[in-house]
DNA sequence: CCTACCGATCGGTAGG
DNA sequence: CCTACCGATCGGTAGG
């Protein structure tokens, strides 16, 4: 809170005339994130979309909200740990929904002939690997087009390395 | 440290006696385990095999180092933050090695023709991630057979998920 | 917004 | 191995 309270230029205990808790910053910048996440997944669901061109958005989506809230994703994979018991419930509650709908999809590339049917949680596992961790790689390739990086990462994921 | 030493049974003032520091305890951990990747990628710079395979024993290594130091591995990513500037180099330096090494192999893998010419660096990353991450995978997913698991994670990251 | 200060916790030392 | 205790740091409060 100190080093927080330097880089806004105030003293440290000026912070809790605007917040409550240390806890409840982490609490809404993480809850916001995973609204964003959610929202992502219901659009893509309710899409007139076959199961592949919902994994491509999903996969846009991620790539967008990574580029555009770099800082705030660095926290959403690690953090979480640190909210109070009710907060970290209603969190993994939303986390446990997106990797279930992100499952789904898999399935149905899978079930649809497009996708080799391959164990579907290291599937699910390693694709969100890339993505959760995609911020720190950002990070320091910021001059990276957008859509290159978008383009790359899907075909890195769906079409594989080898040709 | 007290937790430390309640899980050793002892007081944490004892610990003491046997390490000088929180600090060396963290240290030695990191540098075994980053000399363990040092070898690894050594043994199969030096190995008479084409780049793909090379690659595959890459991973097959480093899902093998997962299975057998889970909670080792699990150290590597994140906490070589908190070493001393000195150690803290050291390690970097190894693990630029290793990642300079895959990122070779990589290289090799799309100039002999086998590999999708992309970003190499975002081979490398999504690669990495995958095989980063697996640990926290894998402490939920114990019964899994080691060589499955390898073969899906090969799978999963060479051949792609579409058909 | 600030100064002053709190209780808890942490890594670690002294001394036996 | 232990007891006793340290200085630093942390999130946070009181009171103006």
């Amino acid at each position: 809170m100190r080093l927080l309270a330097d880089a806004v230029g105030v003293k440290a205990a000026s912070l809790y005339n605007h917040i409550s808790s240390k806890e409840e910053l982490l609490r809404e910048l993480l809850m916001d994130m995973a609204r964003l996440f959610t929202q992502s997944m219901e659009e893509v669901q309710n899409a007139p979309l076959g199961p592949v061109e919902k994994l491509e958005r999903l996969i846009a989506d991620y790539v967008g909200y990574t580029v555009e809230h770099t800082d705030a994703i660095s926290l959403l994979t690690g953090e979480w740990v640190h909210l109070d018991e009710r907060p970290k419930q209603e969190f993994l509650t939303l986390r446990d929904n997106y990797e279930d709908g992100f499952r789904q999809i898999l399935t149905d590339c899978m079930d649809a002939g497009h996708f080799n049917k391959i164990d579907v949680d290291i599937a699910l596992f390693s694709t969100l690997s890339t993505l959760r961790w995609l911020y720190s790689w950002y990070s320091k390739h910021k001059e990276i087009n957008q859509l290159k990086l978008e383009g790359q990462i899907k075909r890195v994921l769906i079409v594989g390395l080898r040709k």
